[in-house]
DNA sequence: CCTGTCCTTTGCATTTTTGCAAAACATCTT
DNA sequence: AAGATGTTTTGCAAAAATGCAAAGGACAGG
């Protein structure tokens, strides 16, 4: 009998959560519907897909080919629903954003608050990960990076620049040895992200600088900025998280000044999906707004 | 909300037939329930699809965008289907054929029952037209044709040749004078094709030999063979068609022999259907056994 | 080893969807 | 003009799907 094509929608939740409660839990439904569900279109397609326990359930090789054309199927859903919504006000459903937790902890709560006052019935969703965000595997709708990226099928736009710049706080410019030059940092200790988790060689901030060790790492900015905060060493900062953290004070910035842009990158498969397309204009410009208006409240 | 996808297989019916009685023979469902579900949907996209009458219903501009993305899901989901039959024993579902009446009345019922036979769970149908079919609008799975088609994207693969002369009843040739030449039919009724309807050049059987007037036509092979048979004329017959009808027999084999050739035509994008892969195969082959076996019943 | 947590599956009640039949309307034929 | 035929839409009963709760199992942590 023929497929209920709305179960080809549930499978494919539940190949990528690899469990009936998570795949419900993302679709809003129970996991017995799920289960159901997933019968349903074994049964109707006459083939398992998957090996189920409760630890999880995992594609079979029939499940993996279904799955490569029930990505076909809804990369054109999702297009065909992209393409009603020139015909409405506001925009409505759920869109996930990829972002570095830079932007993603001091930039998107703001911006995206905003977007979603003008759209009520939007559902935003930020995915804040310290690694590359594989718009391919359909991981997030969109992401903002660093980085532009140059392979895969993919739609780049530059969407503003932002300054960075080495911080400290005043107690610990006090406590320790002045630093005049760069040469100065030698003798203190560095914050900074893990040498061997850096995603993106744009983050690599410090080896631009000339510092070669990083005595305080992590892989999140926002945990790098509360060491600093602390008074625990020496980072580089955006410009736009300093109006958050007002103890931290740039140093050295006739010496050094870095310059990053931020780029929204896209599936070029949405090129034409007009809520998307609604989406990432008002993301674009909201980010690059909230740069602008966090930077002009920094000292230069 | 999230629009039902089963409901855009349901929207693609309907703008195809545009009607929901139409719609619904075609899906096996009640009307009220496609009325429904399209109901359901235009509320899920917030967008009118259809303009509504009693006369019909006809795609609004919003209707017309959703059919494109909703042709895109339906090869995807077709595509998955396809991926699955590899793994079952039999074909099921529902295929289509589109086939000149002339295989489709004298090869393709025999053909289709013994894949049926082999396939008990698979409905076969066999839409028999004067026309070329238009398999871009899928308006059958797969086409038999005379000519080749080269345009469009298309696979065509060759089945078989066939022959065809000029045929008369025993009783006619005997009631009429004598022909031994092509000149002597100009004094004969000729059945044939209309003229101004023949929708396949190589169907112009009559040209090629040189007759210039049909006095008695239509478009349809079987009417054109069961006048033959009252004994009302000529006409060019295919050679697997004469075990059907014994008291036709061949005339001027000598100086007409007409050669075609069957041809099956696919739509591109099913290349890797497995599940039309092996029905065209079963096909193809069929068909080039069926002609062998008629033509091996007919004296040369 | 025990407890807690999370998973899938099953039974049952509730909700939703569907089929059926009828009403209303339009069109065509006699 | 009347009757026949076919359409869409609506109300209601029947069928199907879903949610809820519970059972059973697996795994992790104390």
């Amino acid at each position: 009998m023929t497929p209920n094509w709305d179960d080809m929608r549930v499978f494919l939740a539940v190949a990528r959560e690899e469990s009936l409660s998570a795949a419900g839990r993302q679709l809003k439904i129970d996991p017995a519907t799920v289960g159901r569900r997933i019968a349903r279109l074994e049964a109707s397609l006459e083939a398992p897909l998957f090996t189920k326990s409760q630890q999880g359930y995992l594609l079979t090789a029939p499940g993996e080919r279904l799955m490569e054309h029930g990505l076909k199927a809804e990369e054109a859903m999702r297009a065909a629903v992209g393409a009603m919504a020139g015909t409405s006000k506001t925009l409505s459903g759920q869109i996930r954003i990829g972002a570095p937790d830079g932007s993603a902890n001091y930039l998107l709560p703001q911006v995206c608050a905003k977007i979603s006052d003008a759209n009520p019935d939007l559902d935003i969703q930020i995915l804040a990960l310290p690694r590359v965000i594989n718009l391919s595997r359909r991981e997030a709708d969109m992401a903002v990076t660093v980085s532009a990226p140059t392979a895969g099928s993919l739609l780049v736009q530059k969407i503003t620049d932002y300054k960075l710049h080495l911080v400290a706080t005043r107690d610990y410019l006090t406590s320790y040895p002045a630093i005049r030059t760069i040469q100065d940092l030698s003798g203190h200790r560095m914050i900074g992200y893990i040498p061997d988790m850096i995603f993106d060689r744009e983050l690599d901030y410090l080896v631009d600088i000339g510092v070669d060790r990083v005595a305080l790492a992590s892989n999140s900015v926002s945990v790098q900025l509360r060491q600093a905060t602390l008074g625990t060493g020496v980072c580089v900062a955006h410009d736009f998280t300093l109006p958050f953290h007002p103890n931290l004070q740039k140093i050295l910035t006739d010496q050094v000044s870095l310059t990053r842009s931020f780029h929204l990158v896209r599936h070029q498969g949405d090129q034409r999906n007009e809520r998307l397309n609604r989406f990432a204009q008002a993301l674009s410009q909201g980010i690059r707004e909230e740069v602008e208006r966090l930077e002009a409240q920094v000292s230069p």
